[in-house]
RNA sequence: GCCGAAGUGGCGGAAUUGGUAGACGCGCUAGAUUCAGGAUCUAGUGGGCGCAAGCCCGCGGGGGUUCGAGUCCCCCCUUCGGCACCA
């Protein structure tokens, strides 16, 4: 060895590792523990960027204690391959999709080898390959024998820009997740999974995630938006009828002076016409359905609405209330119909006062105060105006007013959702064909299981618009039906790539299967996966896609567990100067020019070491230096000590129980006792670098050529300990320690150290004096003094007994080996 | 509006159960070494007062519980995130 550097040592200790094999997992083991570390799979943009090095240096730390610790541990990375940026690679710069995934996979795989992170390369799955997607299609082929996936034409997210429809969750406040330009509605022909079925149980579950974040588990309830209410069935004066409404408040029925139907509601041009009002209707819907999402629902949009010239029939007055059609009234939720009460909601009072329709107020404050003159009252309340329900209280009128509506059957209670179903249907190239035919004769016919895969065409021409690129391929489009032999056409359209990773990590653990997407033996083992490590972008979409897909598979006995993931993690992003790193920005921090100054073992160091991985992290060039100069310092400490000391496994001589060799060796103890705290349930991966610091501050100031035959015992067990609980952090670092020491390799695999209980009692203790809580003494006392000794040395102390002179002490709070609290009156 | 997370030195952040607030690192100051720069080593570093011993103030603000509160309870403020004309 001589001075650090992390060029020679990483790369040696990386061949040296997959020489050895050292993260592979042939089977799973079923003598051992296992544990599943698992990292967000990356898309293969190009290259890697500190994102990535945080996420993979939180799960490889993870990782490698666990291995340490002895339990079976499954790594492994693949790629996220499939999406719309390899097409607009194609289509700005000519590269075929396929060549330029793959030549993009196979430099952050490099990247990701330089930065030493242990996974299981044998493993490695992309999703872009035939030997992976052929499984989306076969899982779709079974869910659509089972009805879970369905065609259907719907009323659907459409982004000009990326030439394609959206999925509710890919819209982000009515702009496309990806480009950020103004999603339209439209109508189309799609194929859809029917995640509504299990929305309850979505729901449900997230009770029962109690090792996920509060903040992923709020937004999954929010995103599925459970509603309770009732549906109510209008009759319409003149026959067309009837009309269903939702509402989550029956209670104000009495109230209702009208209903409001979305402009894109299918009864709403059959009511209008043949009235006076047919034309303004129509003249209303084309106006409202060609404004964007955005503009049309924005905040303080104006509400908008037009007369039908139709009436209904309220189901408890009887009398006539004029139909409406209404721009702020949401097709897709409830039923896309509602009945307006001016009286006890916002938005009905503001549309009934722009156009003039009538005010009827029917619940009271339960505070007996006089309902509020003006603005609409939007609580709970007591029923009045409203028949025999008059004196009800709202959430019993409700109940009554339900059972009543089920009764005379047009109505009942209902549940709503948020959530639809997911439309999976992209007119993309470069994705999982959707394994259907279309017959002219059979109607949709499911490409046989002995025909997987459909596969993708080498080629096909990408313009970026005009629809899917498959159509325009003729040999791909034209086949025959499997059902009767006539000529007929393939389905064009690709998979949205979120089911790609909705089981990629079911696919891990049998990865090179050709009979079935996976053997439910080699999964069971290893699932629930124990981490799973990402950013917090994917709460809603990834996280809820692969809940559902999993209770899809659990029913299709594919596997029998309910949820895919124990614990999850939501790491910060990496930041620089308070934004998120980006080209745009030009503040992008490259790993590699990292990897290039510092190392490997420095650039992991600092992602760790500056920030709590749940937080975010400021990116700092002093802060990696200084992590940089912590690892040199070690090494030079090191390199001092090691003439020093005693041969590997030498037995500790009886002075290394004594003075400072004791005292470094309590304190080698307590490291071990914190870090493998902090490294366990507790993902503090922060404080563990900061003891080691702290543990190898305490060894340099004995290093020393008089070091006594104790310390340089002692010494021996520090490094070696600092050798281990390194070996996360920085492992190439920590190796090269490990073999200075004399030790066999690796230290990745060698027995993560146990604190001994014995060294972590001290004999001598630090007592705090406090008068009236406040400290006015630090004593240094021997460990288990009685209470009465102990005052008996704080009265000694100068500071403690001018505070107490000619004073009563009134009550004493005593915590043995801790703290005196006198109280003085 | 509803829901959630978070507010600690100049900075990133420590503080397992209520018991020494500021570990560790960055930065800064002084010194050593060096032709110089850099690197390295040593010491110091929350604010105020004081020659010193020490005292006072300090974890977003205000109350409370307690011998004792960054930590528990109540109210408020700020920041960030999710949902939102959701019927």
């Amino acid at each position: 060895m001589s001075g650090y550097d992390p060029k020679a040592i990483e790369l040696k200790w990386q061949a040296r590792w997959s020489a050895a094999r050292v993260f592979e997992v042939a089977e799973a083991d079923a003598a051992r523990s296992r544990f599943y570390a698992l990292e967000m799979l990356p898309y293969p943009s190009g290259r890697i960027h500190m994102g990535h090095v945080r996420n993979y240096s939180i799960g490889d730390a993870v990782a490698r204690f666990r291995r340490m610790r002895g339990e079976q541990v499954l790594h492994v990375i693949g790629w996220d391959a499939f999406g719309l940026p390899a097409e607009n690679a194609a289509i700005q710069n000519g590269v075929e999709p396929r060549a330029w995934t793959l030549a993009n996979i196979n430099t952050m795989r490099g990247q990701l080898q330089r930065l030493g992170i242990g996974y299981d390369w044998n493993r490695e799955i992309a999703t872009c390959l035939p030997d992976y997607y052929r499984w989306n299609q076969w899982l779709f082929l079974r869910m659509l024998e089972r009805g879970d996936a369905f065609r259907a034409r719907r009323l659907l997210n459409w982004c000009a820009s990326c030439g394609t429809v959206l999925a509710n969750e890919q819209v982000v406040a009515g702009r496309c997740w990806r480009c950020d330009n103004p999603v339209t509605r439209r109508e189309f022909d799609q194929w859809f999974l029917r995640i509504t079925d299990y929305a309850e149980e979505i729901l449900d579950g997230i009770d029962r995630l109690d090792r996920w974040p509060e903040r992923v588990r709020t937004m999954q309830r929010n995103w599925i938006g459970r509603s309770d209410g009732a549906t109510v069935r209008f009759e319409v004066t003149g026959g067309g009828g009837p009309i269903e409404i939702f509402t989550t408040r029956l209670d104000t029925i009495f109230g209702a002076t009208s209903l409001a139907l979305a402009v894109e509601h299918p009864q709403l041009l059959p009511l209008a016409a043949g009235t006076p009002q047919e034309d303004a209707v129509r003249a209303f819907v084309a106006h409202e359905g060609g404004r964007s999402i955005e503009d049309r629902f924005a905040e303080g949009a104006a509400k908008l609405g037009v007369f039908t010239g139709r009436h209904a029939v309220h189901p408890f007055t009887g009398e006539p209330i004029p139909i409406w059609a209404a721009n702020f009234v949401l097709m897709d939720v409830g039923t896309g119909a509602i009945m307006s009460v001016p009286a006890h909601d916002e938005r009905d009072h503001a549309f009934a006062t722009a156009y003039g329709l009538a005010i009827r107020a029917v619940v009271v404050p339960s505070s007996g105060g006089a309902p509020p003159g003006g603005d609409p009252f939007t609580e709970d309340g007591i029923l009045r105006g409203s028949g025999a329900f008059d004196g009800l209280p709202s959430a019993a009128a409700r109940e009554r007013l339900a059972a009543i509506v089920a009764e005379r059957g047009i109505g009942s209670a209902t549940v709503t959702y948020r959530i639809k179903d997911w439309g999976i249907s992209r007119q993309r190239y470069w994705g999982t064909p959707i394994p259907v035919v279309h017959c002219e004769g059979c109607g949709i016919v499911p490409v046989p299981d002995d025909q997987l895969p459909v596969l993708l065409p080498e080629r096909a021409p990408l313009t970026g618009s005009g629809g899917s690129p498959l159509a325009q391929v003729p040999e791909f489009v034209e086949t025959t039906c499997p059902r009767c032999g006539e000529p007929a056409r393939r389905e064009t359209d690709t998979m949205d790539t979120f089911v790609d990773s909705c089981w990629y990590y079911f696919r891990y653990c049998d990865p090179r299967n050709d009979r079935v997407p996976f053997e439910r033996s080699k999964v069971e083992p290893w699932f629930p996966v124990d981490l799973y490590i990402g950013g917090i972008e994917h709460a809603t979409m990834h996280l809820i896609y692969t809940r559902y897909w999993t209770k899809v598979m659990r029913d299709l006995g594919l596997v029998a567990l309910d949820e895919p993931v124990a614990a999850l993690f939501t790491q910060g992003m990496v930041i620089k100067d308070g934004a998120k790193m980006s080209k745009s920005k030009g503040n992008v921090v490259d790993p590699d020019h990292m990897i290039d100054r510092f190392g490997a073992d420095s650039t992991r160091l600092f992602s760790l070491f500056a920030a709590p991985p749940e937080r975010d992290l400021e990116w700092s060039d002093a802060g990696i230096e200084g992590c940089f100069r912590f690892l040199g310092r070690l090494w030079r400490a090191f390199e001092t000590a090691r003439a020093l000391l005693p041969a590997p496994g030498a037995p500790a001589p009886s002075d290394a129980d004594r003075g400072e060799a004791r005292a470094l060796r309590r304190k080698t103890h307590r490291t071990i006792r914190r870090v493998t705290d902090d490294l366990g349930p507790r993902m503090h991966l922060n404080t563990p670098v900061a003891a080691v610091m702290e543990l190898l501050n305490a060894a340099t100031p004995l290093i020393r050529h008089e070091a006594g035959a104790g310390e340089a015992w002692a010494l021996r067990e520090a490094f070696e300990t600092m050798a281990k609980i390194l070996a996360p952090f920085a492992p190439h670092v920590a190796e090269e320690l490990w073999e200075g020491l004399g030790r066999d390799p690796f230290v990745a695999t060698a027995p993560w150290p146990v604190a001994d209980a014995a060294m972590l009692v001290e004999d001598e203790v630090l007592l705090v004096v406090q008068i009236n809580g406040k400290v006015r003494g630090k004593l240094t006392v021997p460990a288990g003094l009685s209470e009465d000794a102990a005052l008996e040395a704080a009265r000694g102390d100068r500071n403690v007994s001018s505070h107490l002179d000619g004073k009563a002490v009134l009550k004493t709070v005593f915590v043995p080996d801790r703290l005196l609290n006198l109280v003085v009156g």
